[in-house]
DNA sequence: CATGAATGAGAGTTCATTCAT
DNA sequence: TATGAATGAACTCTCATTCAT
């Protein structure tokens, strides 16, 4: 599968860090099948036994790693919200500002989104298995949407609003394209969906002449 | 708890149906409960003796009326979807169109989270419990905005676009916008969350001035 | 289904006689219905429901004619019982004597299993559901076949010899011949299976010449 | 208990074995306490709690090791169904034939059933908890049988006649032999019941002088 | 560090029986 | 006499976690 962004150098990953290479190659079997496990079934319907047998290690071997399942499951939540923000970051021109700049995070979001199957059905989950996550995850993105409008208004790219509402607009826009169109379906170009979305952002329903 | 929007008159309900006027109060009663009991703590953490418990039925009493825990929770997850596809459309004004019909869908839909805050703990535990019912509820909600979005562009209150792209940003716009301002918290006031939404969905981000 | 031999009127029957014309027709259905529940089912995966929902009645019914599940269970294997033992006797030619009348027997035993395909499953789960039932089945019967051997022997048409554990024996053969050539397949002609039991009994396995 | 021929190597035995020592001598625990509890209780009374209360062991160990109550059940009842096989096939004299050698299976059953009361209340109870067992067992009893008198004939031992119906009344009498005189009472010497069966096979009922 | 057996609380579900109407 | 809702004890099975080796 594909390897989330590197859980095991993350400060906010697991309290029992490894110190041998044997015992750091252990710990990433684990933290890889987790997301498998959990991405395909969710957290109730994972099982840590269904995680250790997918890393080929012995049930036992999980708890020198990780205090519980929702310790593990909590790293990886963490994980993915980081991973996701860092994706949106990373797909951004220097320099770039506006509506222009959120069709490029929302590009980077969609390109990761299509990587990464199991981040619905992570994040998802941790509304139940880890709520403090879960809204952290979701301020967290609204506020660094928000910073990023306030930022465009002040370099007067971007007309002044209620950039509180409107960076959860967005926000709930993102994943929802995303749902649809990076996960449920690839039946749509990436360019596409963006392109389509900028439009929407820039002129509205019933602007653009 | 505010009673969902009749569900033992729904064609949705249990293939159990009570024949006497005692058993119907005991269904609604059942069904009341784990609206309230599935809402606090999700489906998994739910369990039929907590949801008979707060019906004061005993725990056989159930399964005179459901089949099984997945079968309530059904019925409940598809009840909710109609009541928000209700609410929405109940909130329209006759003949009203664009990006105002969006503004007033919205505003019903804000309403509605107000009153049912368990909404988002029972729709989004379907990804999970009854995959088949939450696809179909976000599915069929795209549906009907981008249909609202079609008869708006030939009414020509709204510019000719990607109408499907456009519906399911607008659905992630208005899901969480009803998380944040009508779930998590009341800091805002409705119309002012809707005359946002409604500025954004008419000029864009940087139209209007 | 095949109607056993009348349970309604035999002393062996349930505790509480229905009084009016009604009240019996009720009781035959429920019998009927419970040969049939047991038969395919088994007694323990038998249920009062599954019968009262073949007899048509409310299931509170059931308990207007009978005490308990165990109660019909054990009316119905003494009436089995008694059907088995009325079968053999009525198949016998008046006179007849020694290894010919065994075969009269076995070929009434034979046509009574092929028409009560529930009788194994009845009295054989009658072991666990009515011990005190199912041995008195089979010591009533082995005791009727040793009378009848004591008869022969006295009457010149047997050879003496142990007649207690010859009983227990046919009583066996008869049993399993039933089992495999009446009820699981009709591959064969009754006739020839009492033609072959005949021979058996008359020549033993190396006599006959 | 007098305890099953070895089952933990059977092959017919559990999915889940165990690796180490400890481990086997789980199995063998749970293996006598399921004898005994089936012989005992039957199928459906039996409870897997009873046979953990038994082996002594926590009721979750029993699913280290079987996956269900069924399982071992099966598993049981194969073991029997083997055991009663090579008790008989041991029981004979090398060279043997015909109705002499009839005598020694008999004799050697009886042995084993006396060895093994919760033999009849296992192999019973597959009719309803293990039908494909069940007929197994007794289908491969009257091949067996069977074989031995096509040997039998075609060394000259024995008449020929219709092996097949012979087979299955043999094993008739063979099991309520071993019912009355191996199982419910020891009141008459094997010896002697096993003297009569052979007479009763060499001359039938009314030869032999 | 790794292993895999052991533990036991807790869940969903069934169903014989009772009872009010 | 008939009805069908109500009851709750009992059961099978799961699985996170612990622990001896």
């Amino acid at each position: 599968m594909a390897t989330a962004p590197d859980p095991t150098e993350s400060p906010a990953s697991p309290g029992k860090t490894p110190r041998t290479a044997r015992g750091r190659a252990t710990l990433r079997r684990l933290l890889d099948a987790a997301a498998a496990e959990f991405g395909e079934r969710g957290f109730h319907e994972a099982s840590v036994s269904g995680i250790t047998r997918r890393a080929g290690t012995a049930l036992g071997s999980f708890y020198t790693y990780f205090d519980s399942k929702d310790a593990i499951f909590s790293a990886l939540v963490r994980d993915m919200s980081q991973g996701v923000a860092k994706a949106a970051a990373a797909s951004l021109t220097p320099g770039s500002s506006g509506v222009r700049r959120e069709r490029e995070a929302l590009t980077g979001f969609l390109a990761f989104a299509r990587q990464h199957k199991e981040l619905y059905r992570i994040i998802d989950e941790a509304e139940f298995a880890d709520p403090v996550a879960y809204r952290g995850h979701y301020e967290g993105t609204a506020a660094r949407i928000r910073a990023r409008f306030d930022d465009s208004v002040a370099a007067g790219t971007m007309t002044p609003g209620d950039n509180e509402v409107r960076a959860w607009a967005v926000m709930g826009m993102n994943v929802f394209l995303g749902l649809r169109f990076g996960v449920w379906a690839h039946d749509r170009d990436i360019e596409d969906i963006a392109a389509a979305a900028e439009a929407l952002l820039r002129d509205g329903l019933q602007g653009g002449d």
